[in-house]
DNA sequence: TTAACTGTACTATTAAGATAGAACACTAAT
DNA sequence: ATTAGTGTTCTATCTTAATAGTACAGTTAA
């Protein structure tokens, strides 16, 4: 399903960024319990090994916890979850505008960029 | 200078970017020679085997070509070098567009992105 | 020819990510 | 106590990125 979408990055990152995605989304709840590491592994196509770094280093952010012999949940911290709605999209910004910049655009290039910006956030909004 | 900046992501793709970026500004003019394999390697701190490598790979995709005992030079396609900077800032608005989507953000917070947005990118407007 | 530059090629080594497989420890329900 | 489900731990192996060091091959100018 989600597969690996950029080769040249760890996949436990790419799943642990994943799974904060899916939980800002509200597809896992507040205090929701995770799938169990075999689990998550068959449907992310990856070694048990794999995710159970991820669980690890997830609740090493305080975004997870886990019961012992129980399973991983979600963090039941609304707050917690909102936050990292706020971190991802402050990362997403900033990189974005460090990309830009970086490409030395002219004035009209950049008007052109904001309305495509606007066009395509607009035009998704149904979607996901 | 350049250094590492996400040591998640391999060095040799990030030096790439970075020779592209340079290109795309003006730093390298078309045609013009780029620092030699040891000289290079030695301004980013990396092994001249990696620099070897990023000019290999940058001659693959036709953006660099080398005269061997001579030296590597940005190509003098003046439109290649324009057509990347257009790749480089429509993968930068895709993976933006793809990122915000995923977070599932209302509407007001969406406006508040693009005024975000607007004020960063007039703002680094004399800057580089 | 020689010297000093270029890029290129090769071997060896280290480190990290990922896989594979097995085993262990805890919890809950039967 | 047993069973089945959790997370956890461990060893071994593979691959790739990166470093280190050396050597080779082409070009240019002295």
């Amino acid at each position: 399903m989600t597969l690996i979408i950029d080769p040249n990055r760890p996949i436990y990152l790419q799943i642990m960024e994943e799974i904060k995605k899916r939980a800002v989304r509200g597809h896992y709840p507040p205090g929701s319990q995770l799938p169990s590491v075999r689990e998550m592994a068959q449907e992310m196509g990856v070694n048990p090994n794999t995710i159970a770094r991820v669980y690890t280093e997830l609740e090493r952010e305080g975004f997870v916890f886990t019961r012992r012999g129980q399973g991983s949940y979600i963090t039941d911290n609304a707050r917690r979850i909102e936050r990292e709605r706020e971190i991802l999209t402050e990362a997403a910004v900033k990189r974005f505008v460090e990309e830009i910049s970086a490409l030395d655009l002219q004035n009209s290039h950049r008007q052109e960029l904001i309305e495509m910006i606007t066009k395509n956030l607009t035009h998704k909004e149904n979607k996901s």
